[in-house]
DNA sequence: TCTCCTGATGGCAGTTACTGACATGAGCAG
DNA sequence: CTGCTCATGTCAGTAACTGCCATCAGGAGA
């Protein structure tokens, strides 16, 4: 509680520390303030004390303010792909995977999580990077998993797979408000996944409750 | 047959008709001589015979001169899905509707399809663009399902697995030369899905080769 | 035939994302 | 004290896009 307040103003450094934060935050003020596309990158270093060029040098583009835990991200999901032992089939291990995820899902970053995908969601831009970050993710999985020896069209299918899952579970997680871990969330998505794929489950379930 | 020669060279128009095609032609060309980042949109107007500010007229920006058919092809998969028979299970409707782009995918088209795919995989910024058709795609298709009375995780689960089964399909088919069917990659593509999701093959399985 | 309207185009100035090249200057190692 | 490093600033330049207005063939109607 007390760490936080490192001595800051004593201007002992040459410059403000935390510049890459700054803009961070900058940039999610501003986003939510006017909007993606109405703030400039200038704005958003000038709020953060900055100038543009410098947040050129924190982020490749505009849009990178807003993903650089994603690497984070992978690197969290690679890792649990990798050390899952050696017998779990396939699918198995790319679900704990998932699911391990989860303390970066802390209840925390929920509100956050929201604001920034409702950003996302409303601009086609970001949609675009967050696609492309997920597939990024997908096919790291799928090299994972064919370094655990599946074969590739399977490797790539149960990555993909995984993702949308994700991306259910994920999406429910942002939008809903009880406090469920998120692992359950995307345990439910990959029980919801198995009902949609699994060939015809007997039509007497269609007609009952098919869930939990 | 003697349709298409419409009198074109008689400068009765007051512009050379086509402009569109002729700016996606030049594109082409243009991306392939000296790649997508290194052709500005100024050189591929000047190719086509018109400056830049026209080039806009026709294409909201310079990647989407290489996606202007997803639209098509979404309508041809929007009315598969929408017209399958009531009692066919999700899934299997989105996978025959994906059989039935078969006519998007003729094998005259595949040359044109391996040297567009090529760009495409050479550069993030039109890998993200395809990744956004493809995720609205997915998202049309979810609509379809919603409307035939699906719920909710699965319709959209289920549209997303079909995509991803539809990418590998249509991967395989454009690196390939063998003269199958497009429909055929989807339904391979379907049967590796199957393999690589559905839980526990009996463990005897694994042993053997699992693989036709 | 004249006139007006439409619609595809050109011209041009302006904004903004991004880049390369060079300058600055505090702190640190020697 | 010296020189090097490294995060930052400055500035000029490119290229993607946009808004606004002009042009002018052809067609519809008077």
């Amino acid at each position: 509680m007390s760490v936080p307040e490192i001595s800051y103003d004593l201007a002992v450094a040459r410059w403000e520390p935390n510049a890459r934060d700054r803009l961070t935050r900058a940039a999610m003020e501003l986003f939510v303030e006017r909007g993606y596309a109405r703030t400039t990158v200038e704005d958003i270093a000038e709020r953060a004390g900055l100038t543009e060029r410098t947040f050129f040098r924190h982020f490749a583009d505009k849009r990178e303010v807003l993903f650089s835990g994603s690497s984070q991200l992978e690197d969290v999901i690679v890792e649990a792909v990798a050390g899952a032992p050696a017998a779990t089939a396939p699918f198995e291990v790319v679900m704990s995977a998932l699911e391990a995820t989860e303390r970066f899902f802390a209840e925390e970053r929920r509100a956050w999580s929201r604001e920034r995908q409702a950003l996302i969601v409303a601009n086609v831009e970001l949609r675009e990077r967050e696609l492309i970050k997920l597939a990024t993710l997908a096919a790291a999985i799928a090299e994972c998993l064919r370094r655990r020896g599946v074969a590739e069209p399977a490797a790539s299918l149960t990555a993909e797979a995984g993702i949308a899952i994700f991306k259910i579970g994920f999406e429910r997680w942002v939008a809903e408000t009880a406090r469920r871990s998120f692992a359950s969330y995307v345990r439910a998505a990959r029980e919801a996944f198995d009902a949609a794929t699994r060939p015809k489950p007997k039509r007497r379930a269609k007609l009952r409750r098919s869930g939990r």
